[in-house]
Order: C-alpha cells, then sequence, then structure tokens
DNA sequence: CCCTCGATCAC
DNA sequence: CCTCATATCGAGGG
C-alpha cells in the first residue's frame, strides 16, 4: 500500500500578503483580480478567514465584498499571481528535499509520494517537519493530510484546517458520514443529481451501488465516484507536465467589433506564446459573451503554426463565431495545446 | 482514431 | 455583478 501525503496552503495569496504587512493581521483582507472595466469591477480570488465570516470569498464579485464589508476595516489587494508563483515554487522545492515524488497540483497544493517512509507514523513525523520548516522559512502555515490514496489524501488535508494534520488508517471508516461533496471530481451539478435520490452522506452512494451510478454518469466516472466512495484510488503520485496553456481577459468594453476583438485575441496569444515551453499544435479562441457563455473555437495544425498562421486563422474562427451568434463579448481568451518536444535540428542542418 | 466543442470541476 | 486557469469526459463528425 502506497502512503500518500496532500499538503494544502492556509490562505496561501492572504497569508503571504499579510506577511509583508503585519498591520493586517487582524483585519478583514480580499484578495481581488481587478477586471479594469471601472473602479471595482471585478471578482474575488480568496478571502483571509476574518472576511469570510462575512460571507465573502472566492468568486464573489468585488462590489459586493465591498458592501458586505463596509463599516469594517477591511482590506482590498490586487492579486500577486506571478510574487505568489514564485514562493510557491520555492515551498515545492522544500517539501521535495522530504519525498519521493512531488506532483503539484495548484499554486498551492501537491501530493507526495512517501511510500518508503513504510508507516503512517513515520510519515506523520515528516510531515512535522514539512510544516516547520515551511514555517520558518516563509512564515506561512499547511494543513496536512496522509493515506493511501490520492482521493482520502486530499480530503484528509481539508479536515482540519488551518495548521492541521490529519492521518487517515482506516479510509472506508473516514469517509462514511462526510456529506458526498468532499470528494474531489463532484461537483455542484453531480450533487444535485445524487440529491434527487436522497444521497447525501459518503456511505449512500456505497448502497446505491456501482452501476446506478454508472447509469448516472456513465461508465467511466460513475466507476470513479463509486471507488472513490469506497477509498479506491489507483492514481499514482506523478509530476505531471501542463497539456494545455491560456490566458484570459475581460475587453476594456462589450464588443463585436472583429478587428477589436481580433487585437485583444493576439495579446492574449503574445503573452501565452511567451510563456510556452515547448511547440505547439492546437490554438483555441475562448469567447465569453455579455451573459457570460463561454464558447471555444480551436484549428490544429500539422506542425508549430507562425504568428501570421495564428492570426489568419483566429481571423476566421472569430467570423465563423460571429456570424453564427449575435452576442456581444465581454471577455476573450487564447490557448495552445497538443505540445510535443522541439524536433533537434541533425547536424547537417547547421553546414 | 483524430478533431472540434460544450460541460463540468476546482482553483 | 460576474476573474482566471486546467483537466477530463462525452458527443458528434470524419
Amino acid at each position: 500500500m502506497p502512503i500518500i501525503m496532500h499538503v494544502d496552503m492556509d490562505s496561501f495569496f492572504a497569508s503571504v500578503e499579510i506577511n509583508e504587512k503585519p498591520e493586517l493581521l487582524e483585519k478583514p483582507l480580499v484578495i481581488c483580480v481587478y477586471s479594469g472595466r471601472d473602479e471595482d469591477s471585478g471578482a474575488v480570488a480568496t478571502a483571509n478567514y476574518i472576511a469570510r465570516k462575512y460571507g465573502v470569498g472566492s468568486g464573489l464579485p468585488i462590489k459586493f465584498a465591498k458592501k458586505m464589508l463596509v463599516k469594517t476595516d477591511a482590506v482590498f489587494l490586487p492579486l500577486r499571481k506571478d510574487y505568489y508563483q514564485d514562493i510557491s515554487t520555492k515551498i515545492m522545492r522544500l517539501i521535495e528535499n522530504y519525498v519521493d515524488e512531488l506532483e503539484i497540483a495548484s499554486i498551492d497544493e501537491a501530493y507526495c509520494d512517501m511510500s518508503s517512509t513504510k508507516s503512517f507514523d513515520e510519515a506523520g513525523k515528516l510531515s512535522m517537519q514539512i510544516k516547520e520548516e515551511i514555517k520558518k522559512e516563509f512564515g506561512l502555515r499547511c494543513s496536512i493530510g496522509i493515506a493511501n490514496t490520492k482521493v482520502v489524501a486530499k480530503i484528509a488535508s481539508d479536515f482540519n484546517k488551518p495548521d492541521g494534520l490529519t492521518i487517515v488508517e482506516d479510509a472506508v471508516d473516514f469517509l462514511s458520514d462526510l456529506p458526498i461533496r468532499k470528494i474531489g471530481g463532484l461537483g455542484p451539478k453531480a450533487q444535485e443529481k445524487l440529491r434527487e435520490f436522497g444521497i447525501e452522506k459518503i456511505s449512500d452512494i456505497r448502497t446505491f451501488g456501482k452501476s446506478k451510478m454508472c447509469n448516472l454518469f456513465g461508465e467511466t466516472l460513475g466507476t470513479k465516484l463509486f471507488e472513490y466512495a469506497n477509498g479506491i484510488d489507483d492514481r499514482k503520485v506523478l509530476p505531471h507536465e501542463k497539456k494545455q496553456l491560456h490566458r484570459i481577459f475581460t475587453l476594456s468594453e462589450d464588443s463585436r467589433d472583429i478587428r477589436f476583438i481580433h487585437d485583444n485575441i493576439m495579446i492574449a496569444y503574445g503573452m501565452v506564446r511567451d510563456r510556452a515551453k515547448k511547440q505547439f499544435k492546437t490554438i483555441s479562441l475562448i469567447l465569453v459573451s455579455d451573459n457570460l457563455s463561454t464558447h471555444t473555437k480551436s484549428k490544429t495544425f500539422d506542425t508549430m503554426p507562425s504568428e501570421k498562421q495564428v492570426s489568419d486563422a483566429t481571423s476566421r474562427l472569430l467570423s465563423s463565431f460571429l456570424e453564427k451568434n449575435n452576442d456581444k463579448l465581454r471577455r476573450v481568451g487564447f490557448g495552445i495545446s497538443n505540445f510535443y518536444e522541439q524536433k533537434e535540428k541533425s547536424l547537417s542542418e547547421y553546414t
């Protein structure tokens, strides 16, 4: 049986800001993604625990958050993603020293294989060292879950927050009374479906049975969710390479002007291209209407497209969308996928 | 089997 | 009022 640890930083963005500005410690703190339409347009990325007590959390429009926090000394700060990413990378390198294998799951989360520790007890001791070193080096706290599977390790890291450490030896027992939403991949839509059958606890999924789960969600997802509910999950801890990369942003105003939109998409293309580490064959336009419905248009090339090819394809894809759809666009983005290794030039090509 | 595209998820 | 980003599935077309 493998031993798997899930590390989750506690209110990561907000904690980083508080470290630099200790006077924020006792105040509601809201980290915002400003869209630039006007003062205060945009959404909340995350909030500290004090602000969360007022109901402010990620996804909430900034204007709403401000209303909910009037009469408090709340502080609103812009998201500094690149800066947080630097710190995240350093933390990941620190963790890497302690474990057999590290899989970075997001900017503030990682799975680790610790099978060589041979016991939950040993893994627990190591995880306490990791927590201490992260606190000493970065002044940040994290919550850790340890179990035999990824799905349970992740639920365990969330079980006792902040600064928690939860070790799960009996996964089936641990899961039974937890609400089904704790299972990763079981979001609002799936919860709603299951609620119609009175399924609320994870143990209810076991009673419901695998075949009925498959009827509801299809073979792949149904089987997966049923197995997760039983603490079964054979996903390995492996560092993975990105399979896609995109950038999306809000236009300065809603628009159907093809030149204006094209220019903005090409700006997104520039940002994506600069971050790409590999060549790519597929490009995608992401088009969000003023009513917030999202559309994608993609094209796959035989080899890496030139800027001119990207620009031309973008024009075609965009025109075809605007012909079929009468919405104004609010946000646009550009993505790449289908990565491949840059082919080594043979020696003869240099001569 | 590959391409396109929407839906869903979780961040 | 409504950010930004990634992965995965399934359907439909070829």
